[in-house]
DNA sequence: CTGCATTTTGACCAACTAGTCAAGTTTTTG
DNA sequence: CAAAAACTTGACTAGTTGGTCAAAATGCAG
């Protein structure tokens, strides 16, 4: 990670003035539109600092390498990303938190479908800017939560079901509507935009996999 | 579509030679790899060539644009990804035509994971080399198919469960496997290699769909 | 084995792009 | 309000990359 500017007295501090917190803003906010429509490669410094409205040498004031701008960006998202996650209850009724789960990530997907396909975009890729994120942050999260989950089974509580693969199969169901929606556009037309839409999904969902998990008889 | 080849006299027949043939298949067998890996812009011609083995102008001889080998691919990988979709039998037991339908993509999605990541790159950055696809030939075929599926909803064979969602769900989660390959590695570690994996993958798939949209009583 | 078509390649070019730099402008601060 | 710090930018560079070209090598039909 770069230093961001360099004060006359070498310390640590580094406070972030009044304009840097705008710029710094600003320039994310335009990188995550275009990285994520284009991917790392497919981005251009340029194109960054026009959607953010200042001069390239501008914008590498604020992130000297396009790398920095990029892996700022994932950060900020995958924190935000795991929270749902992070907030399933233990002691809740098992049924009820799964519900919740998918019901935020749905609408996370619906609502910051950028911040969805960059992260796709970063993992089809290999991960190569956040596999220590993966390893280091998520596993021991997931591992925690899939403990969880099998306790649920032991208590009878969910009929038997691999946690693992649980939590992928609900990732992959709420991601795709963000991640291949021109794909979900292409087939269900005008359908995608309407008012409804999201409930409708979300219906359908927590309909299939919350009847594929509740325990049977 | 760019012409192969000019012959002497102006004709259509395009006979292909058997070199042709031969280099055609290396290009783009490399080609997959690469683009799979890197994505459209960030795969240099270079590097096809080297890992076909031929030099780059040799290379541009058979493709004259990077684009003709890069939708080349697509459509040969269409072509075969949305086969097992075409053979489910409208005449055939729901349960049991949708479990084959789901053991058959997740038996590509281990086989073919790069033609899934290929497919899956386009349609993350908005699907500009086969949205013409989508509309005309993916569209249709699932149109019937969810169509299919209705009625065997109306006929009580499944339970009530929107038919598309239900397909975007089985794509989503067998995908899943093949695009997000080194998030499931990173959380489930050396499992992923191992013998039975695919297996437990399908189990764990099949009983929460299945399950999911059995017909209740 | 000869002459034509096909295949192959080294050398090259033009466009693009990440990043630099030095000189200016604006903002902050004592 | 002056000086210092922070910010901004036009002009530039070096490296990369898609694609060209002309000439050489190879394959093949008669």
């Amino acid at each position: 990670m770069a230093r961001a500017t360099k004060k006359k007295t070498s310390e640590a501090p580094e406070k972030t003035t009044r304009i840097q917190e705008i710029n710094r803003r600003l320039i994310l906010d335009a990188a995550l539109d275009v990285f994520s429509t284009y991917g790392f490669r497919g981005t251009t410094i340029d194109q960054i600092a026009d959607k953010a409205g200042m001069s390239k040498p501008n914008l590498l004031y604020y992130f000297p390498r396009k790398q920095n701008i990029y892996v700022t960006l994932l950060e900020e998202t995958l924190e935000e990303w795991l929270a749902p996650l992070a907030e399933i209850d233990p002691e809740g009724d098992p049924i009820e938190q799964l519900r919740k789960y998918i019901t935020v990530k749905i609408r996370m997907s619906e609502s910051h479908p950028e911040a969805s396909r960059l992260f796709a975009n970063e993992v089809l890729h290999g991960a190569p800017a956040i596999s220590e994120f993966l390893s280091k942050h998520l596993k021991p999260l997931v591992d925690d939560k899939a403990a969880v989950i099998r306790r649920w089974v032991g208590e009878g509580k969910l009929a038997p079901v691999d946690p693992y693969h649980l939590i992928f199969m609900i990732w992959a169901t709420t991601q795709h509507y963000a991640d291949f929606d021109v794909q979900v556009r292409a087939i269900m037309g005008n359908q995608v935009g309407r008012p409804g839409f999201r409930e409708q999904t979300a219906q359908a969902v927590l309909s299939i996999i919350l009847n594929g998990i509740r325990p049977r008889l």
